[in-house]
DNA sequence: CATGGGATTGACT
DNA sequence: GTCAATCCCATGC
């Protein structure tokens, strides 16, 4: 299977974040599918990129289908996409996947049992892999691979994003619908209504 | 050069 | 429900 070429990454971001669940992310033996993602752009302030061309902000400005890998709260690396021309700061943080292989590594790396929580959450699924921040910058279609859907298209609901204080309105996190690996469950009541098609 | 705020998680009440 | 861990980097003096 050819990882995503970088075409598929080039467009907006808000078609690529949906179109994401579903793929297989791949580092070494470890890999897994992802369910939940978030879209951000540099237009809006929870972004990254909001803050315009820095160091920092280099590679989320660069070319489409490279990883922008970041420390959060100083503990954890997260991992994103890079999406939308070069030029144009935009991205997509890939927030949980569902374990595929080297499942018992993970569980090492890990220190945790349950399948579920080795993957369900943006800093969990970088700590299973084994990505860490040295990895900034590469493109994504080597030692880090994103790989096509091979099913047909799930169904991925739209809501706000988490753990953000900036623009909480808007609904830019995608989920598969009804896993549980999706990294923080919502009650049912306020699913309602957030369902759409993507694919 | 000093400061402050996170795209989080896990432990604890 | 609360809270601390811990580090990168943007910002301001």
């Amino acid at each position: 299977m050819e990882p995503l070429p970088p075409e598929f990454y080039a467009r907006p971001v808000l078609t690529v974040a949906p179109e994401l669940v579903g793929c297989t992310v791949v580092h070494g033996e470890t890999a897994g599918v992802i369910v939940e993602t978030e879209a951000y752009h540099e237009e809006e302030p929870a972004c990254h990129a909001y803050v315009g061309l820095t160091a920092r902000t280099r590679v989320i400005f660069g070319a489409p289908g490279h990883a922008y890998i970041y420390r959060s709260y100083g503990i954890h690396a997260l991992l994103n996409a890079v999406c939308e021309p070069e030029g144009v700061g935009a991205a997509v943080l890939i927030r949980a996947l569902a374990p595929a292989a080297g499942i018992e590594l993970m569980r090492e790396r890990r220190g945790v049992k349950r399948e579920t929580d080795l993957c369900s959450g943006p800093g969990r699924l970088t700590q299973a892999l084994g990505i860490e921040l040295d990895l900034n910058g590469i493109e994504l279609d080597g030692e880090i691979a994103i790989l096509p859907r091979e099913g047909p298209a799930p169904v991925v609901l739209s809501t706000p994003r988490i753990g953000i204080s900036k623009a909480v309105e808007l609904p830019w996190r995608f989920s598969a619908a009804g896993n549980r690996n999706v990294s923080r469950p919502w009650p049912w009541r306020e699913r309602r209504g957030a369902a759409s098609r993507s694919g």
